[in-house]
DNA sequence: CTTGAAATTTAGACGCGTCTAACTTTTAAT
DNA sequence: ATTAAAAGTTAGACGCGTCTAAATTTCAAG
């Protein structure tokens, strides 16, 4: 009865994507919600919920809230990750404004796949903080990149996390402490060695070793 | 009777885009090869020449091969700076490999605006050589970005042009050269004092004032 | 518990881009 | 010059995503 197999549009991600998002406000996501957001009007958001449902995205029954489903919350997240590195590339390392940053996400998201994502991930890491202005001063006029690892991030300061080369099984945990692209996380206090550090994280705080941060490159705030 | 001023959608620019291509063997374009490359039916391609002829991008005339219009030809060649700066950037910068990079290119190319492009072109000529490898021998494991500006080429050497961050009149001038994204060059010789430097660019010869030369940023082949 | 307002869905239309099948024009070979 | 093949177009259909207008359901105030 489902068609869970086929490739997802475009459009469905982007749907997918907002209900994601609102899902984390509450649980139940209301369609009008969803129009908003899109600036869709309300029957747009009926028929590709029902479309959603049909692939067993999200779980959806007439006037009631829709909730994702464990496949679909893996696809949003899949999505959402792209979106965090390509908005973060775009405002941190371009330096362009956010809701322009937003917008062109939204868009190339759907047409950048995995392997791709990975490399810009990559590369990211391998940026190092501009030598011309490595002051907080002046703007040296050029497109400044000041990204460091995380490991060396100093009591008190706060960072946006712009990439993460770990492998695979760190990359889970990580993720599940909340350490994802897009997070921002504070060095709250060292241990007397300095290794390892306490961060704060999404409002819950979070120790890891200096080695282990080391392969997480962010931005100072 | 002309619908010149709408919004091109991203289908019709890739049209344009193809046709625009396609010119540059033959001045008058076939339908049938515009539906190989796009991979579609002939059918299809019938109906988008109608649009832009409507929209007075092509002149177009049954059982007729395509001419693109000056306007044509404007638009096409803004999306063709678009996809030559992302092709470069993924395959010169992240290392994606061309047709994947490619194919990338032409989706986002539609979705990201001239001011953001012009970020990621300033962006690219901030790059500085890899430092942790910058002999050609090992590569260090992480995407290595090799480039210059091109008043550092050396004699004999040819290099892809990556990105271009000159004011407004010699941009068109270095087109009018062929100077453009993508286009790959060769140092021939210099004057006695080392300036100017005379370039090869697609099969005439150029000569440069360095000063010049220094906006361009390219990477060595 | 009633009832009116708000939210939601259904029905039906439209635009865009694609396709297949059938028709027309151009082309090139004899 | 004729004619068959190739190229191109028209006609008509379909899928997707959007919309408006109208019907339905839910919710909340009294």
């Amino acid at each position: 009865m489902n068609k869970k197999n086929e490739k997802l549009s475009e459009n469905l991600e982007d749907y997918l994507e907002v209900i994601s998002a609102l899902s984390e406000k509450d649980a139940g996501v209301r369609p009008s919600d969803i129009a908003d957001e899109l600036k869709v009007k309300r029957p747009s958001v009926t028929s590709a919920l029902n479309s959603l449902a049909n692939k067993g995205l999200v779980e959806y029954e007439k006037y009631k809230p829709v909730v994702l489903t464990k496949e679909g919350k893996k696809h949003a997240s899949g999505i959402q990750k792209k979106h965090a590195l390509l908005k973060n590339f775009f405002t941190e390392i371009l330096g362009v404004n956010a809701s322009e940053a937003d917008l062109a996400a939204c868009k190339i998201e759907h047409a950048i796949n995995d392997s791709i994502m990975n490399k810009l991930n990559n590369f990211i890491g391998t940026l190092n903080p501009c030598t011309t202005c490595n002051q907080e001063s002046a703007n040296c006029g050029k497109t400044c990149v000041k990204t460091i690892s995380l490991d060396h991030l100093k009591l008190g300061e706060r960072a946006l996390i712009l990439a993460i080369d770990s492998a695979e099984k760190d990359l889970a945990r990580f993720a599940g402490l909340g350490l994802v692209i897009g997070s921002t996380v504070k060095a709250l206090r060292a241990a007397p060695l300095g290794d390892p550090l306490v961060l704060s994280v999404r409002g819950s705080e979070v120790s890891l070793r200096k080695a282990q941060l080391a392969s997480i490159r962010a931005k100072v705030l």
